[in-house]
DNA sequence: TCCCAGGCTCAAC
DNA sequence: GTTGAGCATGGG
């Protein structure tokens, strides 16, 4: 299936949008970005007002790829609400139309339990292992490509077979969450439908006596809700965020706290839950509604190598 | 080779 | 609520 979306008037950039670590089955081959998505395989590129597609399945729509890279959010209305510094200014302009995407909540699930304590390129792969050990295959133009597992795919597994893909340690808290949102124990269609707060209580099992959510903390939950549950405030703080926000942002948070984001960005000591919670609650107060995008904006602008 | 990476679990305070 | 140790792996 083929079609253009229309994107005359509309700030959209695929590259940075793509390219920015909120997902990782994205690969650009030549101009063409080729990735897949739950409902089928696809190939992008952007062209000046419009977006090229190429889709392996009839479900892969216009309205389906409009609702995944949010399309449809009113980017000016973003940028106004979260330009409150140079800081901010300046990485909206270098990376004008980064959009949050809107990704399936099973596949950023667990695509933020792999992403503990490692980096992108390798989070690129142990994905792509997973999916081509675990998931359903297809062919798209000639090429071979595998849906990302099913949580009963992944409930199946063992422990072994996912250390096999390179996931270490890791293994077991994708079965254990694998298990627990195949039997039923978590409904992550309703994160969607709940307030911030409470669905971020719910990722991290605050609200049942017992972790069976293993593998999700505060980070990985605000990862989750920010890029798949519409959970724009949400500001997830990594090692790269700390820096940018010890360096930048002191006035906003007071010198404790950026000192502690000093120590955590040198590696010296870690952010302790509380203080992550009155770090990342500081910058949602700051920056408001679209907290996060404005994190991603930050986010990527660092690993851009704009820190020095 | 060592260092680092979209941190988290677990035990002990 | 905090803190410290331990953790698998591979890219740079």
């Amino acid at each position: 299936m083929e079609f253009k979306l229309n994107l005359s008037g509309v700030a959209f950039d695929l590259g940075h949008t793509i390219d920015s670590g909120q997902a990782f089955r994205w690969e650009l081959r030549g101009e063409w970005w080729h990735g897949v998505l739950p409902a089928g395989a696809v190939k992008v590129r952007q062209e000046e007002d419009s977006l090229e597609c190429v889709t392996s399945s009839e479900e892969v729509t216009p309205h389906y790829l409009r609702e995944y890279f949010r399309i449809d959010d009113d980017l000016d209305r973003v940028y106004s609400a979260i330009m409150k510094d140079d800081h901010v200014a300046e990485a909206i302009q270098r990376y004008y139309g980064l959009r949050l995407i809107r990704q399936d909540t099973w596949e950023c699930l667990v695509s933020f339990v792999v992403a503990t304590n490692t980096n992108i390129p390798r989070i690129k792969g142990m994905i792509s292992r997973v999916c081509e050990r675990f998931g359903a295959k297809g062919d798209f133009l000639g090429v071979p490509y595998a849906l990302f597992p099913t949580a009963e795919a992944l409930a199946g597994a063992s422990e072994e077979e996912l250390k096999g893909c390179g996931l270490g340690y890791r293994a077991r808290f994708v079965k254990a969450v694998a298990e627990r949102v195949w039997s039923g124990g978590v409904d992550l269609g309703e994160l969607r439908l709940m307030d911030y707060e409470r669905a971020k209580d719910l990722l991290t099992d605050r609200l049942l006596g017992e972790k069976t959510l293993l593998g999700i903390g505060r980070k990985a939950a605000d990862c989750i809700l920010l890029f798949s549950c519409d959970k724009d405030s949400a500001f997830p703080i990594d090692v790269w965020m700390a820096r940018v926000l010890a360096k930048y942002y002191p006035g906003v948070l007071g010198e404790e706290l950026a000192e502690k984001l000093r120590s955590h960005a040198s590696g010296a000591t870690r952010l302790s839950g509380g203080d992550y919670e009155r770090i990342s609650a500081a910058m949602r107060g700051y920056f408001g509604e679209y907290a996060g995008y404005a994190q991603q904006y930050l986010f990527h602008d660092a690993r851009m190598g704009r820190l020095e």
